[in-house]
DNA sequence: AGGCTGTACTG
DNA sequence: CAGTACA
DNA sequence: GCCT
């Protein structure tokens, strides 16, 4: 069987823009496909495409609104790293195994493709358009499994959230605590020490903006703690108790309880702001924002010159890029890329988000599903059972060297199914809702 | 003192 | 090779 | 940031 993955992010609108689909990426998009570039390039929205080539019932254009340049103030409750996750909602995954052995996919000539491919891609919205996909080869499945699987009942994203209450208190198998129930949810309202959690919130939220990733993790770990502990905090002696909470958050903490405030955050302000302004651009993380920085930039304005090329498209669409694509938009994008790909090998299996999910690929399954923290819980189990976890599979018998240095690939033991996966790495198999941190 | 995920692309 | 991104 |  034959499937066509399909990924459709904001995020591709860069490939897009930047010409040829990566090599990543798949090939239906052609590096060819220079037309497909030139017209984003030239164009940027398609508003006044020509008429016979738009589709007669499409929603209308979401018009590519121009650089403001200004902060963006988030609400801090909206923002965090489930908005990549939420905001996606159609998104495949590009399985490199197998990638040279794949069959030819069709009897098209790259140019008649080209051609296709262009024809979907102009008549929209260039960054909504942003398409990339990848047609890999599940050798080991059958197309009744395949079926069968693509039948099966969805989970629903609210589902199954309101017995918070009543968790059963399972004790922890898994190190580090990281994966324990517990961990994925909290009281909010009801939680005694709330408003402790907040004002450690507001430190986190800073770090995350500086892209401080190793005190990212620690104010997230003890806050996942300090969420599940039911007794109110008293002092620093309560709150050392806790894991996950140390000398110095233990002393943040005391401040807290004893002044309700936490001088630490009055002297955060600025910088923070100016380096979720620069990382906000697609490109630009926390070392260069730093640089500029120290070099007195401050604005976007300031920074346009220094921008590479691929920096510079994510400055172009630094709204969009940072917008959430509606539900809506995806459904109608991915038909529309379903149709063309049919028409290419009318045997392709296509399959967007919403079907792929379903499918019975368990290691790119569990990727895709996130969280990012839940993926790096599991990998982390894997390295520390000799093993190795990817978008692939999960491999046994891996050989690592110094300085954690990966000799050997390992031994494909399970990929399929989610289910192996979990029972191989002896974690409990839990629904996607409960995979957030 | 040094780990805290694994992989792929960019420049 | 460091930086960035993705889940 | 915390943990080993």
């Amino acid at each position: 069987m034959i499937v066509l993955m399909i990924d459709l992010t904001h995020r591709m609108a860069l490939e897009l823009d930047n010409v040829l689909s990566i090599p990543k990426y798949g090939r239906l998009l052609d590096p060819d496909g220079y037309r497909v570039a030139s017209t984003l390039k030239r164009g940027g929205p398609t508003s006044q495409d020509d008429p016979t080539t738009a589709p007669s019932n499409s929603s209308p254009v979401r018009p590519v609104k121009h650089k403001k340049y200004s902060y963006n103030t988030d609400d801090e409750a909206e923002r965090g790293a489930k908005s990549n996750l939420d905001a996606q909602d159609v998104i495949g995954v590009p399985l490199g195994r197998d990638r040279e052995n794949a069959p030819a996919t069709s009897t098209l000539s790259s140019a008649e493709k080209d051609e296709m491919v262009a024809e979907f891609v102009d008549e929209r919205d260039p960054l909504a358009s942003a398409i990339t996909a990848d047609i890999i080869e599940l050798s080991d499945m059958s197309e009744d499994e395949a079926d069968e699987a693509d039948g099966q009942q969805i989970v629903t994203e609210n589902g199954g959230n309101g017995s918070d209450g009543k968790k059963s208190r399972k004790q922890p198998s898994i190190q580090g605590g990281a994966l324990t129930k517990e961990s994925f949810y909290g009281d909010d309202a009801n939680n005694p020490n709330q408003y402790i959690i907040d004002k450690l919130k507001e430190m986190l939220d800073f770090y995350e903006r500086t892209k401080d990733q190793w005190r990212t993790i620690g104010y997230r770990k003890a806050i996942l703690a300090i969420k599940r502990h039911s007794n109110p905090i008293l002092g620093k002696q309560d709150a050392i108790q806790i894991p996950g909470v140390g000398t110095r958050l233990a002393e943040k903490i005391e401040e807290i309880i004893n002044t309700g405030h936490l001088r630490r955050l009055d002297n955060l302000g600025e910088t923070a702001e100016v380096i979720k302004l620069f990382t906000s651009i697609y490109g630009v993380g926390s070392s260069l924002a730093m640089k500029w920085i120290s070099q007195g930039l401050r604005t976007l304005d300031d920074v346009e010159k220094h921008l590479t090329r691929n920096q510079k498209i994510g400055l172009k669409y630094f709204e969009e890029l940072n917008e959430r694509m509606p539900r809506e938009e995806v459904t109608r994008i991915s038909e529309t890329v379903q149709t063309a790909a049919r028409a290419l090998d009318p045997q392709l299996q296509c399959i967007t988000m919403g079907s792929y999910r379903r499918l019975q690929m368990g290691a790119a399954l569990i990727y895709f599903t996130g969280s990012d923290i839940f993926n790096r819980s599991m990998r982390l189990l894997a390295f520390r059972m000799g093993m190795r976890l990817n978008q692939r599979g999960l491999f046994a018998d891996v050989i690592y060297g110094p300085d954690r240095v990966r000799l050997t690939e390992g031994r494909l033991i399970a990929q399929r199914t989610e289910q192996e996966i979990f029972d191989d790495l002896g974690v409990p198999w839990r629904p996607p809702h409960e995979r957030h941190c």
